[in-house]
DNA sequence: ACTGGATACCTTGACAGGTGAGGTATCTCG
DNA sequence: CGAGATACCTCACCTGTCAAGGTATCCAGT
């Protein structure tokens, strides 16, 4: 039912940007959104969330701030750059390549 | 072109598996009809190769044995047993689910 | 005879991403 | 006042990838 760590290595980055090309978010609303997107299926560890948003700031990716709100927990929240929006599309690109060339790679078939 | 590494970590062993499915071969050949059928995009470096190699032994879902060549490089040959047939089918259905997963997760558009 | 390239295998050490386990702080509800 | 939810963060460890190195055989060209 769950989804193997490793297969989604390396689409971290995308995921989380995409959600932020939605529009800025903080963290554990943006794993939240991930779950009810998947159906619970996926969600990320919070130690995975919170490396990668430290990844794509310092790669330039995202920006962050905190938010004000008057009660409850503080929140960090994070827009996606220029450079992000960037990289989200080559990333996406990439996703349609891997699908294609693993799509060709897992199938017993003859062409 | 090329797809990077990280993308596709997590599936090195369904590659591994379904070119064994199509009937017992060793690493050189598997990587090279890899390659022919990714037109050169996709390959395995060495080291990675027979790092899956043994591993995919160890699990016993392949077996080994040295094939005899009268001339040439000796080619050690690698053949899947029952467990690796059952692993392959889950690793496709797994591959299914990451593909779904992934698409519903990698679009912006509203559903 | 020698050199280069192709075939074919293998190991080592370093690196990067994911994660279990732990921590902090605030608010709400009973 | 304690439990649970919200919300953030860090560290040590594990696993898979890969650059770099090595071994050995054969064939074609010089």
């Amino acid at each position: 039912m769950s989804i193997s760590a490793d297969t989604l290595r390396g689409h971290t980055d995308t995921i989380i940007l995409t959600q932020l090309m939605r529009g800025d978010n903080y963290g554990y609303e943006i794993n939240k959104n991930i779950q009810t997107r998947t159906n619970g299926a996926y969600g990320f560890k919070e130690a995975t969330l919170y490396t990668a948003f430290k990844r794509l700031e310092q790669n330039g990716f995202i920006t962050s701030y905190w938010g004000d709100e008057g009660a409850g927990a503080r929140r960090r929240y994070y827009s996606i750059t220029d450079a992000g929006r960037a990289y989200w599309a080559d990333c996406c690109r990439e996703w349609d390549n891997t699908r294609a060339l693993l799509d060709a790679l897992i199938t017993i078939e003859e062409e």
